[in-house]
DNA sequence: CATGAATGAGGCTTCATTCAT
DNA sequence: AATGAATGAAGCCTCATTCAT
């Protein structure tokens, strides 16, 4: 029909408009969360709003892009984490990752207070998360860095806490981690 | 034209009306969070609309209102908490009551949230509630139930934190508390 | 709460309210048909658009409504005509009738279309209405204006017909109800 | 640099995407009616939207053109059984095969209510639709199959009712053109 | 003081059409 | 000539707040 290359420039500017609004989203979700109108994505990412309507036919839809794709950050991190298989890093390393990002984005905050709890299915990249969870925990159990009895719930708990006080800024959330690692520690 | 007696009828009749409007909202608010609308407290609370916005000229004035109520009953009951001067309760015993209270207070758990980082004054009543902690921490201190270095700050953290727990029905709230009192003992 | 006359008071401008806003669609629909904006309908009547959907909470619910209240006026006039029992009236008088009001409705036309098939339980007014319409070809039957094999189903066609015909002023309707009317009669 | 054999090369396929717009276009509007979605159109054709608004530079082109193809089917069909010049044919048959056409097409349904009335110069099909239909009256009249009255706006009001009738499904529409065709004989 | 009707700004989403490649 | 991404004007509806009685 048309030659591959006019073709594929198409869908690479497509694609770079697909960016865009992640990108303008991602910016504008992390600054203010989720209740940023969709004319004002659309406005920051340069395209009408039919063009993001066409790339993320709901509102909900780009969020749910956003946060897995976040999610999927951090699991890779927390998987470098796990792999490197640093003693002194592990769970602690993973919290205080995750706080940094927390940290610079109020929209993951939001999501992450939702999800450590949520029994219900989640997107692809957020169960990868409550999974490395797990296996955080697992290997913090056998190491001894945490207590027998401790659970990844205990863990998920703690996580929905940190995004908590990131979000509203309730104080220093390293001092929030230490506190809550040594809570998890065995007596 | 108006006798005395007429006079606080009248009077009563508008009190009652205040209270009727805060009963219903707290019940809502209690049960659905802060984004009931205002139509339903009115309704609920058997008043016409603007009954409702002369005595609360706003959403905000009607949430904060209920909020100061909700924090003074919390420290009264701290406050008997540090009367009785029971070593085993203190500041565990304070955490328990306030999860009690937010596990059935929805509205509370977004308040709480907000209000333990807040540096903005508050009202009387939740800065009263901020002072009451500061105070349980203190005397923890010196009892040597939590370590020397401890914060009112910290306990502020996980303060919010438990209520991000609870609100989203991140876990067995107890646990949380347990986890964290753990975090804060002297090492 | 408040004394019987402020209360009545209210509730009639309320009611004048509804009426504007009724008399306006039905001014509007009748000439454009249904797919009038509902803002048009708002600033007709006078009132603000929220006016309109506290009335009607739903465009459907509108134009229901109005659909009702016409179809009620025919229900009251054919009614009118089976009492007087004229025999040169009866079902002749209704189609004229139901012409008429056709010719001045354009929305009227495009609901009565609908109707007149439909197998789905209507609106109160709606059904009266094939219900007059089966009265009248009974007795018309048995007055030997019509043959005994006609139905209420033909009829139901017949005007489904003319309201197409009026609608899309296709001629002379008055012809078209001569022609079918011819079309009913015992051979 | 293209060979006469390119040229038309190209001038076949541009004329079979043509086509292919045409017969997914009719194939939906004969299903759904006239308020189908363009891309809807283009997805069914395996065009893009683009091309199908090279062809058809507006819906409203789209739509005359199949209404366009679609009565002069319907011409065709008729001088045929105009040809034939059988007497128990003649209007009769000629309404039936309407009927035919019109049940398996919605689209033409709709295009027909409007057509047979309006005074504003129709496409060439149409217009010759309505030539047809005023030839087979002359002809129904000089037969005595209708009365001496009935005039070709007649039969256009009984079409446009049956185009209704079908499209509402309000009844048995072979019915209808019996009534219809009763009302038009000679008294 | 009570009432509840009225207001209208604002948010989400759709779809016919244009345009750059 | 074909493609399909981009556009943005509308349209529907909600709800916090105001105001006339």
């Amino acid at each position: 029909m048309s030659t591959p290359q006019s073709r594929r420039k198409t869908r690479t500017d497509a694609e770079r408009n697909r960016d865009r609004v992640l990108q303008a989203a991602r910016v504008l979700f992390a600054e203010f969360g989720h209740d940023v109108q969709m004319s004002e994505v659309a406005r920051a990412a340069g395209v009408g709003i039919g063009t993001l309507y066409r790339k993320f036919p709901t509102r909900e839809a780009l969020i749910e892009a956003i946060a897995e794709h976040r999610a999927s950050e951090i699991v890779a991190t927390a998987r470098r984490l796990t792999d490197a298989d640093d003693p002194t890093q592990g769970l602690a390393g993973f919290l205080y990752h995750v706080g940094e990002v927390l940290a610079g984005d109020r929209g993951m905050s939001e999501v992450i207070e939702k999800v450590m709890g949520s029994a219900e299915p989640q997107g692809e990249a957020r169960e990868a998360l409550l999974a490395v969870v797990a296996e955080l925990i697992d290997r913090a159990r056998v190491r001894g860095t945490v207590g027998q009895d401790v659970t990844a719930g205990d863990v998920n708990m703690v996580i929905c806490g940190l995004a908590a006080v990131i979000r509203n800024a309730a104080g220093d959330w390293r001092r929030y981690i230490e506190v809550t690692l040594d809570g998890l520690r065995p007596r």
